[in-house]
Formats: C-alpha cells, structure tokens, sequence
DNA sequence: TTGTAGGCGTTATCAG
DNA sequence: CTGATAACGCCTACAA
C-alpha cells in the first residue's frame, strides 16, 4: 500500500502539504493540491486509518453496547444509529452485555479500550452510579432507552410510563376492568416505567390493582406463555391481558390458542414495542409503538454533534410512544 | 492514561520488557514479570489498541457486512460472529450492503480502509468475478452463505438446494401435488438454489412444474402476501404453499387468513430458515432450519484459524439445513 | 533474559 | 501557502 510518503515524492510536495490535501481543512493552492491529488489516483493511494488515529487521537468509530445482536428490537435500534454513522464516515463497534452485569462492564471495558471516540450503551443490569461514575471518564457516554438522574444530556430514552398508561388505557377504553399484567424483569428501568404507567392508568379508572394478576416475566416469549399460565391457575378470572413487550404478547398468544381460548373474543391482548412481527400475529397485534430505529438515529446525532462537532443538529433527547390500533382487542362495551 | 513507558519506568525496567508482558510470548523472568504487573497496575495501565495495530500490523478488528442489521436472519448470524470473536478479544466492526450492489461494495471498501484484519462478507447483489477478485487482495476475505466457484476454502454456506428440495418433499408427501411455489429474488444465489431444489423435488416425484404456481417474491411479508394474491386470482387450484423463507411464509399466512382460508385445512404452508418467529405464526409454521448461528460460529472460527494463526480447529464448510415439523401443513393422504 | 533503537503512517507545530 | 520535524504509543529485530 502506497504511504504518504510516496504520494508526497511523486507530487513533489512535502509530507505536511499531502495530509493538508487529505484532511481538506487548511489551505493550499489549487495547483498543489491537484499534484497531490493526481499522485494520489496513481498510486492507488488511501490513507492509512490507524495512523490516522494513533496521530490525531481519534479513532472514528463508536462503540455500541447493545444486549443482544438479534432480536427485533436491537436490529432496529442498531440499524438507526449505523445508517446515521456510517453517512458520517464513522464507523461502528458493536458488542453485547447479554443483560448481565458483569458482561455488560466487560463490554463497555472492552469498547474504551478500543479507543472508541465515544460509546452509545444500550444497558440494563449495571447501575445509575456505574453510570455517572463512567461518564467522569475520558470516553463520552450515550445512554440508548435509559435516563439517568444528572445524564440527562446523555441519555435518549423513551416515555415508558406514558407508553404503559396508554397500553393499559387502550384496554380500559375497550370496556375491560379485569386485567391482567406481564411486566417485564423488574431491574430493567424499562420495564419499571411501564409498570408504573400501567399502575396509573388503573388508578385513573378507579380499578384495584390485584396481585394476583400481575406476573414478572422475562421479555421473552416464555414469559408471555408462563404468565398466562400462571393467570389461568390462579382461576382469577380477567378479559385483558397487558404485555411489557411484543415478544411476551407473542408468546401469550400463542399459549392461549394452545388452550383453546378463541382470540381476542375471549381474551383481548396488548403488546409494546410494536416490533416489524408484531402485524403478523393473529389476530394482529395491537400494541405500543416504540421508535427505536429513530431514537438510534437520534442516539448518533447526539454524537456527531458533541464528538464530532457537527454543527446545526438539533437533538430531542425524549421520544413519546403512540397507541397502535390494530386486530387484537375485543370490546366488551 | 498512562503509556508503556511510564510502566517502564515504574517498573524500572525497558519498553521491551514491558512490551514482552503484555504480549505474553516472548520469555520474561518471574520476577521482572512481576514487578511489571505491578507498576500496570498501579498506574491502571491499559494498552493502546491503536498504537498496537500501527506496529504490529493487526487491528485485531474483523470488518463484518450484512444486508440488514435488523431481521431475525443477520441477527443470529451476527450474534454467532461476535460471541467466538469477542471471546478471542477480537472486535467486530459491523456495515450493512442492503442487498444493493453499489453499497455493498462501498461497504467493503469501507472495511477494508478500516484495516480490518479480515472481512465476512453476507453479499447478495456483487457478482462472484468481483469476489473472486477481491480475495486476491491484502485483506482476507470470507464468505458467509454463499458459495463461490474456486473460493471453496473461503465460504461457509448452507446447501440450499437439500433445503429446497426437503421443503417441497415435505409437502408432497402429505399428499399434495397442487404445488404453489413462492421463490425469493432470484439474482441471490440462495433463492436459486432453493427453487432448484424445489423443482428437483417436483420432478422425482413426477410433479409437473406449472408456471401458474411460480411466484417471485422479495423475501419480505409482502412477497408472500403478494404472491398468494396472485395464486389465488389465476384460478389455478393449489393445496400447498411453499415459501422460500418464513418472512415470506408468515406474510401469506397473513393474508391467507385475510381471505378467509382456514389454515392448515384449506391450505398447507411451509417456510424456510426457522426464524425464532416461525414458532409463533398460528398455525406453528413448519419450516427448514438454517443454522445461521452455527454458521456465524464457523465464520469466525475460519478467521481465527486461517488469520489469528489458532491452531486445533476444525472446520466445517458446508452446513446442511433440516426439515422442522410443525402445524402448518395439512395431511390429505 | 533484558535493553537499544528504528520504524509503523499520520498529524500538528513551528518556522519560513 | 509550504516544508521540516517532532510527536502518537507500541513492536521487534538486533545487541548485549
């Protein structure tokens, strides 16, 4: 691979004038820089971008910390942020926590020691004070569907209170009173919020919350079956079923057909996420939407506008979720 | 953050020394070994990984390019790629190609200006002479479901034509011969293959191929909705539905049930890579395993073996994908 | 086993 | 506007 040197033997110009060319910034005189450039098409010339890095102290790529690398949810919110990078010529690192803390640490450990520019987490068992206590560190944090008290400047997040109201509310509207809940893992800040919309809307409505209709699921399809389950063992009897997630939604759907109960005149069901599966349950589900792909959009942004000083980006760090109506709640009216 | 030398000074020993125990091959006494650890410790030292790779020649990062980064497919691949590189403290730089042949190769170009120490390639739209071209590069290059004539040691890819031909085989004995077939976009290589192995299926069983019943879809819900409504307008009679992949498979269940067919009775569908949401599809989609994640584990493996210089690993080049039985076909013996 | 010194390919700070 | 030249932090012969 041709070097910087040679571009500058061939072009008859110094090292200095050839980076100057390359980097655009500063100025030099047209003929110059059309040598340069000519000797650089020649000689097939591309810069080295570890070199690049090791002298200007910048490595141009972002790491991104996400739980999981499949799933509906994290494609999206990846696919957001990449897209947006990528135009900008940056690139992107991406590693996972698994939900765990001692692997979410590893992999943010393992980001900064990749002298990433900046880091975007998406993380769910390591703590606020973890938090703040990375971000006094070198390495400019993001925080993706997580705000942390005194972060908020860092942090783009999502109203899952609001979103849990309006799940519960949709429901209510419908004519329901009996209602049952599939939170999700209770650490997850996420999947307090919803609870607590979920709560509010109840209070709202003047209906009792009854432990004996909530369930801690897992976000994944087997807590949807389990919860339901378990709801039905417990012979308590309820015509709505409210799901912290689609993947739970899913599930559920799926163990209620497996008992025979015929939806969603039996049983109406809400989701939240509105992942791209979700109008392709039956009945079509309805549910939360939630914009992560844009909000990973908008996770970039935030970085290219600090990190990387690009100018005239307006940044909204808060994203409200909307109702999507669709085939999977019955009304009792 | 402190540099090698400040170790070295701390430890009161030279750069190399310190170099040597961080790079743990070259022998060092215990007690110099020692000291140095400590004085890393001390100072939280933590090498630079750019400064590394601009020595050494190796950025310990491999360039990976998917289609999407969303989609249930990329996502068990990538997850498979990052688990086995991440734990040989190798980094993934991840870009997406889009099925497009322009921004699949800027991707690649993206890559290998990165200075990738290897690439995995999910191409779809790149022609295989540019591939074949591309591997006579600097940066090795590895291929991910697809195979390429003379790239053999280089792919890791499914045999899509058994996974085809098990597919139809799957229908017709259970009694169909009305076959509706509805490929993927044929200038992928999968796509060709699968339908090769349909019509290799058809025609041991003495099925005519009937034009009729040929769709081609887009790999998408709307192929498959798409292409069911355009079964059903030509009026040909068809008992079974086979779908190159489940998203498409999901999207004719879909609208099939929009029509108001009764499923699996009225007719009988099978899909094809077992997406985590085919079990979720009511009725349960039968389908074809695609072990992408295996094969993302086998991808990574190959770089590690023919790029990390690892030794004792074996290889498996060709995987071969396996029917899953589930609910969505129907039995008219 | 340990140390010395040159180099990896750029950027950036000075002069000129 | 252009050219020397010193970093950047580490690796690796080559010597000792």
């Amino acid at each position: 691979m041709a070097t910087i040197y040679e571009v500058s033997k061939l072009a008859g110009v110094s090292l200095a004038t050839v980076s100057r060319v390359i980097n655009k910034n500063s100025r030099v005189s047209d003929k110059t820089r059309q040598k340069v450039e000519n000797a650089m098409t020649e000689l097939g010339y591309r810069p080295n971008s570890i070199a690049q890095s090791l002298a200007s102290n910048r490595s141009n790529s972002v790491g991104i910390l996400v739980s999981e690398l499949h799933g509906p949810f994290f494609g999206q919110m990846m696919a957001g942020i990449e897209a947006e990078l990528r135009a900008a010529g940056k690139h992107v690192i991406i590693t996972t926590g698994h939900s765990e803390e001692d692997k979410e640490k590893e992999g943010i450990e393992f980001l900064i020691s990749r002298n990433c520019d900046a880091i975007i987490l998406h993380v769910e068992a390591v703590s606020d004070d973890y938090l703040t206590n990375l971000c006094e560190g070198k390495t400019p944090v993001y925080l993706m569907s997580r705000l942390v008290e005194g972060l908020d400047d860092n942090c783009i997040s999502l109203n899952n209170e609001l979103g849990g109201f309006l799940a519960t509310q949709a429901v209510i509207e419908q004519g329901h009173s009996d209602i049952a809940y599939i939170a999700g893992p209770q650490f997850k800040a996420d999947s307090k919020d919803r609870l607590a919309g979920h709560l509010r809307a109840l209070a709202e409505h003047n209906i009792p919350f009854n432990e004996s209709l909530y369930f801690e699921g897992d976000f994944k399809e087997t807590g949807g079956s389990d919860g339901l389950k378990h709801f039905i063992a417990n012979k308590k009897p309820f015509s709505a079923l409210v799901c912290a997630n689609d993947e739970m939604a899913s599930g559920s759907i799926t163990y209620a057909r497996e008992q025979g109960l015929s939806l969603p005149k039996e049983l109406s069901i809400i989701g939240f996420d509105n992942i791209i599966f979700a109008k392709h349950t039956y009945p079509k589900l309805t549910t939360i939407d939630n914009p992560v792909n844009l909000m990973g959009h908008m996770a970039a942004k935030l970085v290219l506008k600090n990190v990387y000083e690009r100018k005239n980006i307006s940044i909204t760090h808060s994203f409200e979720p909307t109702l999507i109506t669709r085939d999977s709640i019955h009304s009792i009216s």
